[in-house]
DNA sequence: ACCTGAACACCGTTCAAGT
DNA sequence: ACCTGAACACCGTTCAAGT
């Protein structure tokens, strides 16, 4: 083991991805700057990138950190049937990002969550597999699923944060203007939207997509 | 009419429209600066200010007139079918959004599009009542439907932003590290992730849900 | 009424210097 | 090896002043 030396590190990775958490919890996701974190590590916003080659890093690590600490469903939980079991996985997954849905945003690229996150299309698609779909079926179906989540947990965080900073002035404008000629049904439902958008409706189409993608 | 006082006007609503649509289309909606459109109007930041509220602002007016100016399909050419009218519908939705993925960003919120964009919920809705849907459901279909094209347009438009700016390190990182004893199927697609991801699985998924959500 | 310049309070990141 | 301060090249937005 080679002599460690030099001057001993004030803060580690641990305790960035540590703050880094904490300041989304409190503030979410637009406060968390180098800056910010910095001060709240007790430290200058340069020393972080001693410890992260840039921002982007941070949050890789940060979505990384929360994947594997979240907890999944135990294995043997899991439903015997393929079918139940991509819809038990996919509702895990689910509601592990709704529980940090800026996740979407940071890696809603390349239909994979990150390193730590690959326990559920690894599920999806064995569940697919096992099914009777081909592999590069068994891979689209997930595909399809991991676009439906992201969608809807993307528009649910859209929405709480329009909550969160003041009434969602622009919906109720476009309804006020509504041409109820022109948009007849919308005009219809246009009092009820507020509380039919409220609904959780990401069950009814999961499980429409799982019977119409397994066989 | 009141006599119009005062200098008059270097730039317009218009204008300022215009050049921001030129700007997105060269270099992105990330160079979509206050300042940056200001040069492409010949006027200053400052001066933008006059004629749009704030940056959000800007950006729903890009949007609605991204909206209104998109060609959309014929009504008589639609399909007489409900199924075949939603899945024609959506089609042309997400067709209209893949040319300007950003505007998923912008407007992922509340469930809808902007004001030149309430066609398709109207049509879609409308299509979900022919069939026999109760209004509740036919809205909750809509905004599936809306979640999923959301989900696969984001995920195109952050892939294709990969792209553009370099390899996907990240990934072949992911799957360089993988586990083969963790993740048996995702070792074994590995090698034909970037071919599989690349195919276009939109209509799959939209007939799946269609099939399920519709009587 | 419309436009301007200077300024404010921020960003992420680099670089040379300290310990 | 690790940390710091000053600086660079940006942001969106406000405000007082010009025409």
């Amino acid at each position: 083991m080679p002599a460690r030396t030099g001057r001993p590190p004030k803060i580690s990775r641990a305790d960035i991805v540590t703050a880094a958490h904490r300041v989304i919890e409190e503030d979410g996701v637009a406060s968390l700057t180098m800056r910010r974190l910095a001060r709240e590590v007790g430290s200058t916003a340069m020393a972080l990138y001693h410890h992260v080659r840039d921002k982007e890093e941070l949050l890789l690590l940060l979505l990384d950190d929360y994947a594997t600490g979240h907890a999944r469903p135990a294995e043997e939980e899991l439903p015997g049937e393929p079918r139940e079991r991509v819809v038990a996985v996919a509702t895990a997954m689910r509601e592990a990002l709704a529980g940090c849905p800026w996740i979407v945003d940071v890696l809603r690229a390349d239909d994979l969550l990150s390193v730590g996150g690959l326990w559920y299309p690894e599920k999806i698609i064995d569940a697919a597999l096992a099914a009777g779909l081909a592999m590069e079926d068994a891979v689209s179906a997930y595909r399809i699923i991991w676009h439906y989540t992201a969608g809807e947990i993307g528009a649910r965080a859209a929405a709480a944060g329009r909550r969160a900073e003041g009434g969602s002035t622009y919906r109720e404008r476009v309804f006020a203007e509504l041409d109820a000629g022109a948009f007849p049904r919308l005009a219809e439902v246009g009092p009820r939207w507020a509380e039919l958008t409220a609904r959780d409706t990401y069950d009814r189409g999961l499980r429409a997509l799982v019977a119409g993608l397994l066989p």
